[in-house]
RNA sequence: GCCGGGGUGGUGUAACUGGUAGGCACGCAGGUCUUAGGAACCUGUGCCGAAAGGCGUGCGGGUUCGAAUCCCGCCCCCGGCACCA
């Protein structure tokens, strides 16, 4: 141990030292119970931000605690290394995606690696290997046999001049990112998963997932999965044998529908036009709409727009005529596709109905009974009231009638009660080159072949032109393209598109546990050990697509038999950003810090600038930290350290320099101080057990300190996980430590009795700093004399008995109000206590002024009150209080 | 609009199931050491007040001996979803 405290030294020398030992590195052991700590998987972007070190120290705290725990700890790290970025960067800097993402792996794990997580790096992998993505490929014909999987006609945004597909990044504003075209909607054939067969489940998963996941994420997946209680109806076409069916949540309120209205994509609409007079304007709108880009139509503000189709349906419940309308507003994707209109319950049908001047029956009163003519409404009432005007459902709770009239639907065989999700089938087909390649071969004879099992994986071609016309870049690809057909041997064409990268992403971390298995994704018991995730910790962004595609795949596993358990993750964390101060220049827009002077004035320009909001780092608003430059400040410890202590782990946390400064202080000072004792400790016999009744008030005061310090940390890593608290926790240890020094010094330098007392208080304070800072930690460890890393060393333990204080505080109250503390022993008894507190000159005070405030006389009474009943007392209670004479009835 | 999460000193945060509000840190002030310190260590620091004391957890009510914590009604901030029938 050096007098001074340099980081950079001793992270490069224990981060060596915890590669050559191979510190991190598990296997599975039955005799040991496992904890599999998870940290999202990184995007090869090519650059290590704040969010990474804030995401990787949560992870490596837990996990450096539960191996000290004794738990043998899964910590493994792999890169999500397909995506379209990478083909955008790759054209830009005149390379591929290939090397791009190679080149961005090795940075980034230089940077990761300059952290000192402590991470089993043997166990690492990248999305892109053929050995990892040949297994997606597996998965997708295993699927596919299952009939997991199908093929449709879905829409892609279209760049209509370069013929290529793009992704919604890549159409924004409407117009393709190279060449400015209007982006039109294309049907392409395409891959599904048949997530919607598992939609319930996944909705009832997550109540079994308790408190183990945090309420919001669960209530976003609900809202994403969207499940709606409701019913079919079925509507004759007049005039016709065709019929539409809508689905409604409010058959309650179908007396007063005054419109059918389809989806413009609705297979209806062609033969309900045609022979019609207005069949060509009809069918012009609808294609108008259709070529709208996805998701422009349901933007906030679109108007709602429609069109009369000339046919008119049939009112099963009172036979009335609607007419049929399509328009833009109903999507063909919810539901059936087409909805029936009531202007007077729902506020989109009453928008469009006024607009069309549509007229409309009244069909409930309001809350508080009234019936409001339709001609007088001015917004529609969603509410459920009580049904009028709706036949011999009328003058019913709105409930009812709804559940009545879905009954009688469904005798009459014109309607059902249904369940209906927002959910949809997830589209895994990318039409990109850098991404797994879909294992599927198209025959002429014999139609879709899966690649066989032996032929895995379909490796994606090299030097491939990413900027070609015309599709996928692999439709250029002939020697990829052209192949025999494995069935008849025939000529064949391989499927071009690649997978979506959440294919990826859902089960990396099974991969974890088996990362190098050449004859299966995982071997099923490695997986049984390891599995599932006990924490996972990531951010609050992948609440739904990654969190649901992973929880969706692992049911497949599970129907697969590969994996026994319903629900990969236990518990899941989603921590907060790091956010720092803006500025902003009028003439200059955002600014560095560098950039603003101290008279808070541009330095380009000199204008005011102002200090903006606290934001989200990011390049654009010039506020973002360099993590490896802060390193270089102060060093990994420090800068985990701070980000730790910011906040709690799950809230967004702002960057503070000087907070950072203060991190630092205080390793240093810890640093210091051990410093001092570290050659006094190490040179006394270890096994003196102490003896609380010869020590002096102020070792046993740092023993108990310590001891109830330990405690504290204990629970909060078992329980809350508010490792901000943790931290500032190990800051009081090592004031009382200062305190503890300068008394002993005081004493006259350090006595025997001393150094034992020290010894127990800087074991425990540098093992439970290990988490946080554990370069620091074991550089310290090391010079007390211990030649075992602390990656082998147990967490401290604690006794509650020490941790006891000796005489208790206890406040004095007097109708609510603090008016005395005193100071008593452990065994001091209730009488006594009350005795003491009545005794006491400003309570008796208290009590005469409450007295004469109330006037007459008063009871007084006294009580102790107890956090646990055998617990220590917590406050004397005393209420004084108008006498009440009791009245019995009898 | 719907659904979540918040609002505590000058600042970031703390206070586990209602029980001494302000622990830890930043900042600030003072002191010690020092040629000096922007280093280190120590002390102080919610507001008003000379003090005694009073007031204080977004605002207004309520429950309770006692509320940052529970209930009701508002206001504000952050996040998610949003023509989903």
């Amino acid at each position: 141990m050096n007098e001074k405290y340099h980081p950079k030294e001793i992270e490069q020398k224990w981060q060596k030292h915890w590669a050559d030992e191979k510190t991190f590195e598990v296997t599975e052991d039955p005799a040991r119970k496992k904890f599999y700590c998870l940290e999202m998987l990184a995007y090869t972007s090519g650059r290590a931000h704040i969010g990474h070190v804030s995401n990787f120290a949560i992870g490596d705290a837990l996990s450096w605690y539960k191996r000290m725990r004794g738990f043998n700890v899964l910590h493994p790290f792999g890169w999500d290394a397909f995506g379209q970025p990478a083909e955008t960067a790759a054209i830009k800097d005149g390379t591929n995606p290939e090397k791009f993402t190679r080149d961005a792996i090795a940075y980034m794990k230089w940077q990761f690696q300059r952290m000192g997580i402590s991470y089993d790096w043997s166990r690492e992998i990248a999305s892109c290997d053929p050995e990892y993505y040949k297994w997606n490929q597996w998965f997708f014909i295993r699927m596919w046999e299952r009939g997991m999987l199908y093929r449709k006609l879905a829409p892609v945004n279209w760049c209509p001049k370069e013929n290529i597909s793009l992704s919604n990044e890549q159409a924004r504003d409407g117009k393709c990112w190279r060449c400015g075209a209007e982006v039109t909607q294309k049907e392409l054939m395409q891959w599904f998963a048949r997530i919607t067969d598992y939609a319930e489940e996944l909705l009832d998963g997550l109540d079994a997932l308790g408190d183990g996941w945090p309420e919001r994420v669960a209530t976003m997946q609900r809202n994403w999965i969207g499940r709606s209680r409701g019913a079919e109806v079925r509507f004759e076409i007049a005039d016709t044998d065709q019929s539409v069916t809508v689905f409604t949540t409010r058959i309650d309120t179908i007396f007063g529908a005054n419109a059918i209205i389809l989806a413009p994509e609705h297979p209806l609409l062609a033969p309900l036009v045609e022979g019609k007079p207005q069949r060509d304007e009809v069918l012009r709108f609808a294609e108008r709409i259709k070529q709208q880009q996805r998701g422009a139509r349901s933007l906030e503000g679109v108007e709602k727009e429609g069109i009369f189709t000339g046919g008119w349906a049939i009112n099963p419940f009172n036979q009335e005529r609607l007419p049929v309308w399509i328009a833009n507003f109903v999507l063909i994707e919810y539901g059936t596709g087409a909805i029936m209109s009531v202007p007077a319950g729902d506020g989109r049908d009453f928008e469009f109905s006024r607009k069309y001047h549509l007229p409309f029956r009244q069909i409930k009163l309001t809350e508080d009974g009234r019936e409001i003519p339709p001609d007088e409404m001015e917004v529609a009432d969603e509410e459920w009231t009580t049904t009028v005007n709706t036949g011999e459902w009328s003058n019913l709770p709105a409930e009812e009638a709804n559940r009545q009239m879905t009954e009688y639907a469904e005798a009459q065989g014109f309607g059902r009660g249904s369940i209906t999700y927002k959910l949809r089938d997830w589209g895994i087909s990318r039409q990109r080159y850098w991404g797994t390649p879909v294992p599927m071969i198209h025959c002429e004879q014999c139609g879709i072949v899966a690649v066989p099992d032996d032929q895995l994986p379909v490796v994606l071609p090299e030097n491939v032109n990413l900027e070609v016309e015309g599709g996928s870049p692999l439709n250029h690809v002939l020697e990829f393209v052209n192949v025999a057909c494995p069935k008849c041997g025939g000529a064949a064409r391989r499927d071009t598109d690649t997978m979506d990268t959440f294919v990826d992403s859902n089960w990396y971390y099974f991969r974890y546990c088996d990362p190098h298995n050449a004859e299966a994704p995982f071997d099923p018991e490695k997986v049984a050990y390891w599995m599932p995730v006990d924490q996972y910790i990531g951010g609050i962004e992948h609440a739904v697509l990654h969190l649901i595609y992973t929880r969706y795949w692992t049911k497949v596993m599970r129907d697969m038999g590969l994996v026994k358990f319903d629900e990969p993750v236990t518990r899941l964390l989603t921590q907060g950003m790091i956010c720092k101060e803006t500025y902003w220049c009028p003439n200059h827009e955002w600014l560095f810090p560098e950039q603003v002077t101290e008279e808070n004035t541009c330095s380009i320009c000199g204008r005011p600038a102002t200090v903006g909001r606290v934001e989200k780092m990011s390049k654009s608003r010039k506020n973002a930290v360099d993590p490896i430059e802060m390193i270089g400040i102060h060093g990994a410890d420090a800068l985990r350290l701070f980000v730790l202590f910011a906040g709690p782990p799950e809230k967004d946390k702002e960057w503070s320099d000087t907070g950072f400064e203060g991190a630092a202080r205080y390793l240093q000072r810890v640093w210091r101080i051990a410093y001092k004792w570290h050659a006094s400790i190490t040179q006394s016999s270890e096994d003196e057990s102490i003896e609380m009744t010869e020590l002096a008030d102020y070792q046993r005061r740092l023993r108990r300190r310590t001891h109830q310090i330990v405690r504290a940390i204990t629970e909060n890593f078992e329980e809350r996980l508010h490792l901000n608290t943790c931290i500032s926790s190990l800051m009081e240890l090592t004031n009382e430590i200062y305190l503890f020094d300068q008394a002993a010094d005081k004493n006259g330098g350090p006595a025997e009795s001393d150094i034992r007392v020290a010894r127990e208080a800087f074991e425990a304070l540098i093992r439970m700093l290990t988490p946080f800072a554990p370069h620091i930690a074991e550089e310290m460890w090391e010079s007390l004399g211990h030649a075992e890393s602390l990656a082998h060393t147990e967490w401290p333990g604690y006794s509650d008995e020490l941790a006891r204080e000796e005489e208790i505080e206890v406040p004095v109250k007097v109708n609510g109000k603090l008016r005395s503390r005193l100071f008593v022993s452990h065994d001091t008894s209730d009488t006594e206590l009350e005795r003491a507190a009545l005794a006491d000159e400003k309570v008796q005070a208290a009590i005469k002024k409450e007295k004469a405030a109330i006037g007459g006389d008063p009871e007084v009474k006294t009580r102790i009150i107890r956090l646990h009943n055998d617990g220590p007392p917590k406050l004397v209670d005393i209420v004084v209080k108008r006498l009440v004479l009791c009245r019995t009835y009898r």
